[in-house]
DNA sequence: ATAGGTGCAAACAGTTTGCATGTAT
DNA sequence: ATACATGCAAACTGTTTGCACCTAT
């Protein structure tokens, strides 16, 4: 799967410049973060393209969702292996999480089988700690 | 605190019927599961007023929200201890699971401070893994 | 009597969808 | 040329809010 991969069936400046957001931002953006960041280069673009497109990429397994509990989804690079998310209580940003608490299988009774797991932390951020 | 503790400043026939609702159900409840429920015995109730009881619960301590990522808010009593849940992808039923990960303090780096936590456990449940 | 609560409808955010227009192929 | 993609607006879900009416105190 390469950079010049079609999503969909057509190529369009729209596909390319919401692909491009997602895949160069540092962190995981929402719906109408990519609006804005991609409608500065193509304005007149709706949130349904995005939508629409984000969902392809999903489906074509470039970019994957993140939703936190009570957060709209955002969206970020399916390749950036696994982690999870930290949310400070008193800023509101969001980290991401390098590791992951192993062990979690052992938490279900006979019968259930775990095959996937979100971890959502939430405290305080390095920033709002200090003051 | 007791059963009979006012929420709010009055008591009123809604009121009780939703804590009790809450209080009772085996799971957590949706806003219009609550509505539901609650409106056999109360005619007319609506879902404003069943949000509004359902927040001052909250501020009053009897009831907590669950956030399931992508999913309606739920709430359940707040005396439950802590615990976390399990989430079919086939049926899309939703458990509770008693345990509870530890150590998750160690994911972050220094100057995070962790005060809380949320785990969901994706997977099949004991009825799907079987079938 | 009156502050506070209720129901309804409107408003709101996030997301999806229908449809006529536009465009990559 | 034509099937696919876009933009807009409408619809939809979950939740909150404004307001006139109602009721516990």
């Amino acid at each position: 799967m390469s950079t010049m991969d079609p999503i969909g069936q057509r190529q369009t400046a729209q596909r390319r410049a919401i692909r491009e957001v997602i895949l160069t931002a540092r962190r995981p953006l929402t719906a109408s973060e990519i609006l804005t960041e991609a409608g500065g280069s193509l304005p007149g673009l709706g949130i349904a393209t995005v939508y629409r497109t984000v969902n392809l990429l999903m489906e074509a397994g470039w970019v994957k969702s993140v939703r936190l509990p009570g957060e709209p989804s955002r969206f970020e690079p399916a390749d950036g292996g696994h982690h999870h998310f930290f949310q400070c209580t008193a800023c509101g940003l969001t980290f991401r999480v390098a590791g992951c608490a192993g062990a979690l299988e052992a938490l279900v009774p006979d019968g259930f089988h775990v095959e996937g797991h979100e971890i959502v932390l939430y405290g305080t951020c390095q920033g709002c700690s200090r003051s």
